[in-house]
DNA sequence: ATGTTGACGCATG
DNA sequence: CCATGCGCCAACA
């Protein structure tokens, strides 16, 4: 099986209003943590598959959102699709993940 | 086969 | 807090 569609497939566990970290999935998986970031960037690029793979919803180590490094992604993007799950951020973009990890 | 590319993470200065 | 540096590895050309 491509090591995608493990990620995927771990990805759309984290239940709406959690959030997991690109490590975490990686620890999980036995991966390198790039290689995460790496399958979900492919996610613009190739056509969606059958199922939707909340993406928004995995956050770098500090609890900020990492896809303003990526272009193609609109600015803040990430950052709305979780405000509308619940998930609260503070005045420096970071939110609480003692409360939110997956 | 070989080189390159990252939505990372951690350590260090 | 900011800046490097490096390990790490699936995919892709």
């Amino acid at each position: 099986m491509k090591t995608y569609k493990k990620i995927y497939s771990v990805v759309r566990k984290i239940p709406k209003g959690k959030v997991a970290t690109y490590g975490q999935i990686a620890q999980m998986l036995d991966l390198n943590p790039r290689v995460i970031g790496w399958a979900l960037n492919r996610l613009v690029s190739v056509k969606n598959n059958r199922h939707p793979v909340p993406w928004q919803r995995v956050v770098n180590s500090k609890g900020t959102i990492s896809t303003n490094r990526a272009p193609n992604i609109p600015l803040d993007l990430q950052k709305h699709l979780l405000e509308n799950e619940g998930i609260k951020f503070n005045d420096h973009g970071k939110i609480d993940l003692k409360k939110y990890l997956f």
